[in-house]
DNA sequence: GAAGATTGATCGATCAATCTTC
DNA sequence: GAAGATTGATCGATCAATCTTC
């Protein structure tokens, strides 16, 4: 039996080609940085979103609104992150149903120097390769296909 | 405390808007081709790769190399395909080793009809937001950055 | 000893159910 | 009853170990 497709092919490898190089330039960050600091891709952005939070405190739910993650799997990450001590959890004076996630120093320390290896990284794989044109180029076309796909898009 | 980026903010841009928009085009995707069809994205591929293939069969090895997987995953995504009959399995005669993945004929309907779906969705969340003019940018763009990641990107 | 494939243990996420406070 | 957060069950993947054949 043979297939007919519907994409054409310039189509078919623009998805693939998508799909595969998100895949692999996640694969190869998440490595670097559980090798080197034993935190992955997804720690490494709860520790940023709470270094750039006022006082480095969070509520779940701002985090779970700023990652691509569920709820229970935001409660899941920073449970993990509290078992090492890189963030503590704390009640919310005003309603008593929330509960902040606070930067701990270490936690804050060891972002630091995960977010400069990171962004080394990411430089490698990525921005080296585009000028300042096919940045903006790239930024235009995500923003094309993301319209229109959920708020922060 | 206060955090210095090492990135500008429409790389930063970039970058988070890449990572999100693949990860919301993938879970919409994936979504409905469970609701509808019981299979996910990553079945779908198998079952491609099995419909374009001689004979519709494929060793597992052939199988890995052409998907984002392990060998494991890979073994185990046909196991679920097979307990649902959509694939089966065959020794190899000439090497006692491997194992063929077979499109049945049940598989190969149903590929074809989450195929037309998927293409479907796909056309809606991605295509057609894009002209031929940028379809070919994107190309390219992604091909620039996927350079010497490995050959298939 | 290497290559092909599978298995057992584990990890990191989701979903549905639950608990508490609003 | 809804919102914030967590928990128990489960799912889908990985890794390291294993088995068989090369």
């Amino acid at each position: 039996v043979k297939h007919k497709s519907l994409l054409n092919d310039e189509q078919r490898s623009v998805w693939r080609r998508f799909m595969r190089l998100q895949a692999e330039l996640t694969r190869r960050l998440d490595e670097e940085l559980r090798a080197e600091m034993g935190i992955g891709l997804n720690a490494l952005e709860v520790l940023w979103l709470l270094a750039i939070a006022r006082s480095n405190k969070l509520r779940m739910t701002d985090l779970a609104d700023h990652l691509v993650f569920t709820r229970s799997g935001v409660t899941r990450l920073v449970d993990r992150l509290e078992r090492e001590g890189l963030v503590l959890r704390e009640n919310v004076d005003e309603d008593l149903r929330g509960r902040y996630t606070i930067l701990t120093r270490k936690g804050f320390d060891l972002f630091e120097e995960a977010a400069r290896l990171h962004v080394d990284a990411l430089g490698e794989l990525f921005f080296d390769k585009l000028d300042t044109r096919q940045l903006k180029q790239f930024n235009a076309l995500l923003c094309r296909v993301g319209e229109g796909l959920g708020e922060s898009y």
